[in-house]
DNA sequence: GGGGACCAATACTGTGTGGGTATGGCGGGC
DNA sequence: GCCCGCCATACCCACACAGTATTGGTCCCC
């Protein structure tokens, strides 16, 4: 498993659809359906239920969310807790390293 | 960020060296070393104080480390919230998952 | 009922990331 | 002073990942 993973079945699980999803994280639509195929494997259990329209979460699925949104939480305290800004906070620039620029 | 990053950094500061930490994960130090580098360059702040036998956390990497560790528990937690298959248990066996099977 | 639209899945290819081996530099212990 | 242990760097190779193109299936609308 891995924080891509989990960020991209939160997006999937919200937007209700792979290609929705696969536009808001900025990347394509086979790769999406891989990782979330490959989450589902590991897991040993299937997160969705395909249908043509979208997918719709499993019983599993439901329960997998809450702890997956407490990851990210969990990465965002992290890096909070390292990062405050040693220069002199600027009254002007509040900027919190929000996105990560993930590029290839 | 991730996970695997978050794994080595925790296990170089409970060996307090590079080398150990990574034998215990069953890599070689070269790789350790590159991640535990860029981990500390997307924090932007050293994690570890380099010496010749070993390495020491710094501040920051103090402040760090309960975080990697609760992130590493929160993905356990997910993991059991989707994974108890009733694989082979007993035709009747009624038993509620109590134990949180650490595979890794 | 038929055609179009939308979505997920698969096949295939190129590139970037990650791990391994080999080597160097530095510091401490004997 | 010599040796040993640890971290850092250089180089190479393989796997994994992202993209494009395409197929199949289902629903909606006319």
């Amino acid at each position: 498993m891995s924080l891509d993973q989990v960020e991209s079945f939160v997006a999937v699980a919200e937007e209700g659809a792979i290609v929705r999803a696969a536009q808001r994280l900025h990347i394509s639509q086979p790769p999406l359906t891989r990782k979330i195929r490959a989450l589902e494997e590991e897991l040993g259990s299937p997160l969705f239920e395909r249908h043509a329209r979208g997918v719709r979460l499993t019983d599993a699925g439901a329960r997998f969310l809450p702890h997956a949104r407490g990851i990210l939480g969990a990465v965002d305290l992290a890096r909070a807790a390292v990062a405050p800004p040693p220069t002199g906070a600027g009254p002007h620039s509040a900027d919190t390293q929000r996105l990560s620029p993930r590029k290839r």
